[in-house]
DNA sequence: CACGGGGGTTGATGCCCGTCAAGGCTGCAG
DNA sequence: CTGCAGCCTTGACGGGCATCAACCCCCGTG
């Protein structure tokens, strides 16, 4: 890949990377391979042979999974800026264990497998961030797991909305959906049906205003303290 | 802690720690300390404070989460052998992230977070150790959530049975529940009315049979058919 | 022996939520 | 403009699973 000083900035504010010298960034990008998308578009397969992980520069990837009946599970929406698939890194036989899809038309780069492999021996602060980097994935699935098992659905599309406000946010506050309501669906484990529904009951509670992908909450705690 | 060979000899088999120097391992033993536990007893809950990681020597340990109605879902059960709570190794303010107690009389080893981490910066090896079995745990996190999110009780039963048996088993196997039923309904997310219907549908359906905590399955593979 | 408690099973009931189907809305192509 | 496709909504319906309650069995204790 060809030297980009935009995206060696970038870099040099990402916790991964922020720690390498510039012969190890440079190496690293030697090996890269940036690569634009179109909505729908197919990264990898769950099961595929992995060489790369990546990195988001703009857009949106979906995580996900297929039941074999061909229900769809969202197991993470990724954001620009967010790495993805570094967890092919330490896998004997690398596969990338779900599947990957551009939701919206992206731009992201593909690191080299081995290539940073190499450059984590070198560098302790590296491996850290790795380190604390599957630390909070891990939380994160202990989060999601506990939803899952011990709430509703009703709680979960709550939950969701929560997780968009800032972590401050009081008394009024609007947000707009960051993508289509089928994908929001996927990604809280509902059907697009139930997601409807659930809005429709929260707003017909007034804890909620719906119009189209904006949502207005009329009172975050009264929200938090409505989850049950 | 007292030296002691065969803890010593334990600890050089396993993946964690086998690569470190005599010398690494004596400072990490120096540290760490030996614990006992009656059944149901407590050893750490969600939100403590967390300056130790574990490995179980003998015994079984449940870690969970309860939800605000006091609902229960075990997040793993810990064999002997293994090593729970590394995660709370690379976190910036470092609390469990979920309750454990011991489910039967045990003995575990609390190491100390900080003497490892100090010797994790020495040892690249054991670093890669550490980061391949976060990876282990990643995967089966997706694989939980997935079946959580896609799948239904009798599915999840008969994936915790076939669970059970070594990887290659075929025809007619028979396994002994490793704990209570209480225990596994809570592991597989359901009632333990639910897990007693199930395995009684199960077993009407001739596909295995139930006596106490002896379960035969009378052939695998049809097992592993019919699961949906 | 009676007693009690915990684990497991079974039955009755209800509700959450998925499925199926129909209809509205919006944006795009012809 | 019309037609069409995709997304969202709404309604009717049913099944899976939790809940509540009763009962059995086993085992340790007084």
């Amino acid at each position: 890949m060809q030297a980009d000083t935009a995206l060696t900035r970038e870099l040099r504010h990402h916790y991964l990377f922020c720690s390498l010298t510039d012969a190890q960034l440079e190496r690293l990008l030697a090996s890269a391979a940036l690569r634009r998308m179109a909505a729908g578009e197919h990264l990898f397969a769950h099961g595929d042979a992995a060489t790369q992980f990546f990195l988001l520069r703009s857009g949106c990837v979906k995580l996900y999974r297929l039941s074999p009946e061909g229900n769809e599970k969202i197991m993470r929406l990724i954001r620009p800026s967010q790495t993805f698939a570094e967890s092919i890194l330490f896998m004997e036989a690398p596969s990338y264990p779900v599947s990957g899809e551009a939701v919206e038309p992206s731009q992201l780069v593909a690191f080299d497998r081995d290539t940073f492999l190499g450059i984590l021996r070198e560098s302790f602060a590296t491996c850290q961030a790795v380190m604390a980097q599957m630390t909070v994935r891990i939380q994160a699935h202990w989060d999601e797991i506990e939803t899952l098992a011990l709430q509703n659905s009703r709680y979960r599309v709550v939950h969701y909305l929560l997780g968009l406000l800032p972590r401050n946010a009081q008394g009024r506050v609007a947000v707009t959906l960051p993508t289509r309501k089928m994908v929001i669906a996927a990604h809280v484990a509902v059907t697009p049906e139930t997601l409807s529904r659930t809005l429709r009951g929260l707003s017909d509670e007034g804890l909620i205003e719906v119009s189209g992908d904006e949502v207005t909450i009329t009172d975050v705690d009264r929200l938090r303290r409505r989850i049950h």
